[in-house]
DNA sequence: CGGCATCCATTTTGATACTG
DNA sequence: CAGTATCAAAATGGATGCCG
């Protein structure tokens, strides 16, 4: 089972060696919100059959960017969480989402998966640290059973996957509403018209509309205009 | 030829969609330079056969990221170039860069390929803005028979492929000092132990030495220790 | 040199059946 | 559930030959 290289002296091409093989940067971005169990981890990665996933899983765990672990109680069931070199990739994995948010995403294809979090992630790609100049807050996001929270210190942000354990805001949208948002809505612009509810402290809940600027989609070829 | 897709309604995986398979992502590395022919090109990726690397141009080309151009005279032969679009994965390539300089660069092994402009490239990886900050200058690096600049303009920087038109500066190195600088070596000890040979602005050349600062390389894994 | 076509050995993957 | 085993379908790597 040796492992396939390029074979090349450059931080790019060993990177690629570890984390470019298909499925596996996508493992990773399951990975970025906390902790996941095999099977969610599939969920998440449809196409993906178990054989691959363990052979996945089983690689980036030998190469120290993700660990086999065990929920807490009253969970205790295995999972696979990222080590700090594995959480390290988060900001090489938005960055291509900032790219793709730019350059590939239109309409929803018909038979698209989507799932909540992948959402979430594009809005802690257009995170804006200027904005959140000052700001220390933790939002919840629910969207239908699934929630997710933002906690936001000054310029930093970390998003996770789970309830938060006080927030000091909290948004909730139906998933219709939510998907929006990958499509190029705003989410300030969601708030304002009431696609989304929004509860708490009113200030943090002004701040929250400018966090996340969605930059303009644009088209990558001339025949994209037509719809 | 179905191009193979994710199917995820998620800016990650579309991204991925595009550029994912093996050896785009060390494509679009190479043009982040410049134009390059066809040759040349295969010449920086070594393993990547003439089939296939016309395939992946192909597919860079029909998706709007690369565009096949005719090189300026003299020399009129036909190159490869990257769009706006294909232009602005740098970041995210940077982002991988920047990565795999903390967690992946040790020793060149044995077999592995090496050219100068990736070591350019890891230097762009690690470019300090304020560092750079008020700096307007342009560099010119000579490495071996490679020449390669780079413009700075407050924080701002780009690199490409051949000589500058009036550099500010110019550092000359042989490719095994160069070597030294992916390896964890920072720019600035090796000017000032004299594997480096610099000309030009004494200013310029001083602020040079802070521009680069390369993260400490830190192992994955336990048994990494060992070297 | 630039670039496509073809043939073939080897890997990688996808899908599914199967076991603790 | 978590994960292994198995097999068919793609993708890749390498060699080569061809043509402008």
């Amino acid at each position: 089972m040796e492992q396939r290289t390029y074979n090349q002296y450059c931080a790019t091409a060993r990177t690629l060696d570890l984390v470019g093989e298909r499925w596996t940067l996508l493992l990773v971005r399951e990975l970025l919100t906390g902790p996941k169990r095999f099977g969610d981890l599939q969920a998440g990665l449809r196409g993906l059959g178990t054989g691959l996933l363990a052979a996945r899983l089983k690689l980036l765990e030998r190469e120290g960017l993700a660990r086999r672990t065990v929920l807490p109680p009253p969970a205790r069931t295995p999972a696979y969480a990222l080590t700090e070199a594995g959480e390290e990739l988060g900001p090489a994995i938005l960055a291509l989402a900032r790219w793709g948010l730019k350059w590939a995403m239109d309409e929803r294809r018909p038979d698209e998966t989507f799932h909540p979090g992948w959402a979430l992630l594009g809005l802690q790609a257009c995170f804006d640290q200027e904005a959140a100049a000052g700001l220390r807050a933790v939002y919840e996001f629910r969207v239908d059973d699934e929630v997710f929270h933002a906690r936001i210190d000054d310029g930093a942000i970390e998003v996770l996957h789970g309830p938060a354990q006080r927030p000091d805001a909290t948004v909730t949208m139906s998933e219709e509403a939510f998907l929006g948002l990958v499509g190029g809505r705003a989410l300030g612009q969601a708030i304002e018209d009431g696609s989304a509810s929004v509860s708490g402290d009113e200030e943090v809940l002004r701040r929250l509309k400018d966090l996340f600027p969605l930059p303009a989609p644009r088209p990558r070829r001339a025949d994209d205009q037509a719809g």
